[in-house]
DNA sequence: GACAACATACCAACTGGTCGGTTTATATTG
DNA sequence: CAATATAAACCGACCAGTTGGTATGTTGTC
């Protein structure tokens, strides 16, 4: 054997599991398929975890919710333009999608998570409602602020505006993997530009 | 035992899968279940259905399609003004799930079954995207139609909003189930409705 | 009688999970 | 510093239960 590295083997587990509940969800992810693909044993897997639950929980909590907040809050609560900040987070994302296609193909893993968990099983529920919780916070912040300093139309309303948006998104995300269309993505992608647009103030 | 009648019995049969995987999603679905639940025996289900994938395409094209085209499409392809018939519709929905919560419980089930299975099965991905691309059609055509009759934005693509929509919809219907918050339903429909406003065609 | 409609017993494969044992690192001693 | 104790890290065979699916039989209907 070679050497025991506890955290190391830990993070191993937590992304092979991460992989797999991406591409074949919580109910079709094998323990056994995430044991070979992490290169473990399953003693190692029940020694670091509980049981498959324990280890979704701590894959929300470890993974998923550091990326989110990685990729989608922080860039929200330093902004002055709302409107601008989603358009540059959006186009940044089209550019990965690019490159890493897993995506496209599977999906955002928190909304994918939260759609086949959250009726299961109540702990999924209010974790992954936890993320996007923050996340809409940020959204809605922002767009308080985006009031105040005149980027955005003083009618909107930041908190409804900030779930419409992450509803919205989450269902082209789903529209893209499931269609598998380019012109249904640029279509999707548009029409929230448009929407976007329609939240800021009247030009002249 | 009683009588013989193949088409109930497989109705039935259709009925109890369709609402299985409703609950536990295509890949969590278990076939005893469904056939205890339909109160039959497994050697009826299989001379009915070559298997468990043969069963869930029928659900979809025997249950789900017909189930959309007549709640979501028939209403849109004889409308005169898409954005009026879209609020009629959603407010319709709306009294819906207050009396039959099994939408805000386990979301919808077209788009629960495409979120799950279009990355594992091609055959389940084409079927579900055919169901999505009549009601996205019928949305279209509406809104090219309320371009022509002043009843919508002359400027609006009428592809970009369908899909845009059909998007936002779904994602509403899966935050709401996720997040069990009337309060947050109501925002999403708010925002909703705004953007549906930001449609017709300005005031004055 | 012939064939479809169903029932029942059964199957291999796989599921998540357990358990006794081995290996390695570290703390404790002399 | 070296010997030893102790606990964590890890292994892999094994478990009962369930999975989708089948083979063979029985029942009803034209």
């Amino acid at each position: 054997m070679t050497v025991k590295a506890p955290e190391q083997t830990r993070g191993r587990i937590l992304q092979s599991a991460y992989e797999e509940f991406h591409r074949n969800g919580f109910q079709g992810a094998s323990i056994n398929s995430i044991v070979t693909s992490a290169g473990i044993t399953k003693g190692a897997l029940f020694h670091h975890f509980s049981g498959k639950n324990a280890l979704g929980y701590a894959v929300v909590e470890e993974v998923l919710k550091p990326m989110v907040r990685k990729v989608w809050v922080e860039p929200m609560i330093q902004c002055e333009d709302p409107i601008q900040a989603l358009k540059d987070l959006l186009s940044c994302f089209r550019e990965d999608m690019k490159q890493n296609p897993t995506i496209v193909l599977n999906g955002c893993p928190v909304n994918n998570l939260a759609q086949e968990m959250s009726p299961l099983d109540e702990e999924f529920r209010t974790r992954l409602e936890a993320i996007y919780d923050e996340w809409r916070g940020a959204i809605a912040a922002a767009f308080a602020r985006g009031i105040e300093n005149g980027t955005v139309r003083p009618e909107v309303s930041p908190a409804a505006t900030a779930v419409f948006l992450v509803s919205a998104f989450e269902g082209i995300i789903g529209a893209i993997k499931s269609s598998r269309s380019i012109t249904l993505a640029k279509h999707a992608v548009s029409g929230l530009f448009d929407y976007l647009d329609s939240l800021a103030p009247r030009a002249s």
